[in-house]
DNA sequence: CACACTCTTTGATCTAGCTCAATTAAAGAG
DNA sequence: CTCTTTAATTGAGCTAGATCAAAGAGTGTG
């Protein structure tokens, strides 16, 4: 990197940049999208106390390996980030894209080991919440408690959605899908939803839906020729939204 | 149906054959598998308190349907189910089976709305657990909160896992996979995991681990050829655990 | 107990996406 | 800025599993 992204960056609290993640959950920037969304004000001030705030995490460098013990649950500050899971056999697949306000990592609740690696697609920070401090709260902020049993649900209906996807969808039904995904997450953040810069790989997108690079490629030129989206390595435009979702046969 | 199967059945709390659901949880022969697991003995009577138990399903028909408002979440008493998502453009996928012990429909807890529909793959019976008692007895009892916690963290490993599957395995290694769990789940149960009855039809399986029923039946007689299960129909053997679980490349 | 399903198996063929191979473009490093 | 390394694209075949087709086995019904 020989400079930081516009869009992206901050990576200490001590910026004064817009963009710099705040010292508290209660004027953090993503807070309508993150942990405190459910929360009360003087709540908030309680979930802070628990919450490790904005830890910097270098461009492709771990947040937790898989198998390490289970602590914290973490959410995305800045940047991007990718679970992934190798197999017994050496094989690896990327469960999830994570991206500013969203929470991982809750994979391991149920062995106390993490059942994934985290990684950083690109230079970025992560708040790191200590599970058993967030459960114990949890029995005293009953909006905590159903919070985040909403968000394991929504992991869950993710996952199956991924699932229906690997199982039932063409490649250019699932790039579109992610697409789409994308986009929204990107709107909820207040950025553009139609032109934005990809922060994973073509390998990543590839081994995430399941295809091969090449297959990843190709439908990228073929939905350009098509002019659903214009693609120059990792900036995209959607040009149409419609095409696009067309495309995609949501799931 | 033409009479009832030894293994399975009893629909009545009132039946006194020794298979028969018990009408409370403290005695149900599930205890050791299912939500009394993490539980003290005054706890248990606090949770019977809210569970309505051992609700009978028809063979092919639902618990809930999808986009249904959700209210509960359901164990399996007796009988196996399937919950199954249908895309907008109409195709089904099967995200999960669920044996005698296992919780199912959490998916509905992000959205107050079922994002699958549960069925009965053969008659049975559940148990349903109204969702805001449960979580207003678990402010009140940690260790069902984390039991919970840890059960939907576990939905989520074994999404995650048929994600690696779908994504990366051959269809030989995924129904091998899948013959390795109900084998293990048979075992949980105390019930033989090398000889069993599958609860699910070949067009369950196939959709499932996103093949067709003919390549489904295709590897079954490989795998019959090959000297590592013995199939009738429905019936199963498993003639070598250990060449299925080499053909498994576990995830 | 025969009929009408539905489920399962088997065979023949086809194709979406993979593999292999080579080229070009981008990103770091000195 | 040049060099090296890694990522992305493009092309040419190949193959696992899909699709199409048909026969055989189960299951339940009147």
């Amino acid at each position: 990197m020989h400079g930081l992204n516009a869009e992206r960056i901050p990576l200490h609290a001590s910026s004064n940049c817009h963009h710099a993640p705040s010292t508290s959950c209660s004027d953090c920037r993503l807070a309508g999208i993150c942990l405190p969304i459910a929360l009360q004000k003087e709540e908030v001030v309680r979930l802070e106390d628990i919450v490790n705030r904005g830890k910097p995490v270098q461009k492709g460098h771990t947040v937790y390996h898989q198998d390490q013990e289970f602590t914290s649950v973490h959410a995305v500050r800045v940047g991007c980030f990718k679970t992934v899971r190798t197999t017994q056999d050496g094989k690896e697949q990327i469960t999830g894209f994570y991206f500013p306000g969203e929470i991982f990592g809750m994979d391991g609740i149920a062995t106390n080991r993490h059942t994934n690696s985290a990684i950083a697609l690109e230079t970025g920070a992560v708040c790191e919440i200590p599970f058993d401090r967030l459960q114990e709260l949890s029995t005293k902020l009953p909006s905590l408690q159903r919070h985040f049993f909403k968000l394991m649900s929504s992991e869950i209906a993710s996952d199956q959605q991924l699932i229906t996807q690997l199982s039932k969808n063409s490649a250019e039904e699932r790039m579109a899908a992610l697409f789409l995904s994308i986009s929204t997450r990107f709107i909820a953040r207040n950025q553009s939803g139609l032109r934005f810069r990809l922060p994973m790989s073509r390998g990543d997108i590839s081994n995430y839906l399941g295809l091969t690079v090449e297959t990843v490629s190709r439908i990228l030129t073929r939905m350009q020729q098509a002019k659903v989206i214009d693609v120059d390595n990792k900036e995209v435009e959607i040009l149409s939204i419609e095409k696009l979702r067309e495309m995609a046969a949501v799931v």
